[in-house]
DNA sequence: TGTGCCATGTAATGCGTTACATGATTGG
DNA sequence: CCAATCATGTAACGCATTACATGGCACA
């Protein structure tokens, strides 16, 4: 159960509302966490019950009004008593390796569209956090060291998708021989 | 729902007990998909009412009595066309990076026990499969054509695990900083 | 007038985990 | 004698996906 941990983990370093958090989770969180907003807004609700966060309605102009939540002592406490706690190897379900694995039954061509689009995508994220990367170098020597963590949850960002991209070379090439 | 394509996958290669497919998601399929036996038992039963499965009985010695099973004719069709289906992205959602970008909340130490225990249990995963790697390096020039496909989703296995270690490095790097 | 963004939700179903349960055989 | 391996399952619960639902504002 760890989507409420990745929330308690935003909110604790800003308010935000679901929607806030779907944005980050979509953007440059997306290495490490992903939800849809029907889970968001489920774990809010159960989060709110359980009484680690408080919210306040904020109204906007031309906008629809929002829920902007903030984490109580109760989830501050339940936030630094999880990071404490040892974590199990997360698992790995990867379809793609499987359908590569059954690729006999595939056309060749059918194959190499799915790896490119593989390698497409892959390539736009790490574009995306290279970008990230360059606004991280080019602050001050003080942000830098608030953002020292993140930065090394970025780096796991790029170097993962390195791997993709060489590893969607090494396939390419196999099928285009 | 790609368990049942991944058993569909391994049962098109070689007939299996559920024990069996089991051991093989353990050992050197772990890289592309995990399941517990509960999962596989409860799935197989379930494809076997669907008919894409069908199982005999065999009586072993000093062994329990096991369940083999084989494709049918549905479950051979049932996969190709899966195999033509576009995929989507599978999503990313890693605790460990969580728990990094909360890491103020951690002590160093802490930390630096769970990045060590993540590199030792990447660096066996990677020496597994460098070790299956060298076994296809040694078969014969029909095998390693027969093996193609395999693997190259065991290079997946092999690039993926050395960029878990190129990263836990500079994590563990910075923290002894 | 239609597309897309902002902002929030419910309901049904499917997938995964944890706990419980059994029982023989092999090797140290 | 104890632990591990072989071999199979049930039941309860929790987490994720898909489909359905609403409604205003901005921009072309």
């Amino acid at each position: 159960m760890s989507l409420k941990h990745a929330i308690l983990t935003l909110l604790e370093t800003e308010e935000s509302s679901g929607y806030d958090l779907l944005k980050q989770f979509q953007s440059r969180l997306g290495y490490f966490w992903n939800a849809s907003h029907q889970q968001i807004y489920a774990q809010l609700k159960s989060m709110h019950s359980e009484q680690l966060i408080d919210f306040h309605v904020e109204a906007q102009a031309n906008k629809p009004d929002k829920k902007v939540y903030t984490l109580t002592q109760a989830g501050r406490d339940a936030l630094s008593e999880w990071v404490q706690q040892p974590l199990k190897l997360g698992k790995v379900n990867d379809a793609l390796l499987v359908k590569l694995y059954a690729g006999h039954l595939a056309d060749k061509d059918q194959l190499l569209e799915e790896m490119t689009n593989y390698r497409d995508n892959h390539q736009r994220m790490l574009n995306t956090f290279l970008a990230i990367e360059e606004e991280y170098k080019n602050s001050s020597a003080k942000e830098k060291k608030n953002l020292a963590l993140p930065y090394l949850t970025l780096r796991r960002g790029i170097i993962g998708e390195q791997a993709c991209l060489d590893w969607a070379d090494e396939v390419i090439d196999f099928l285009h021989s």
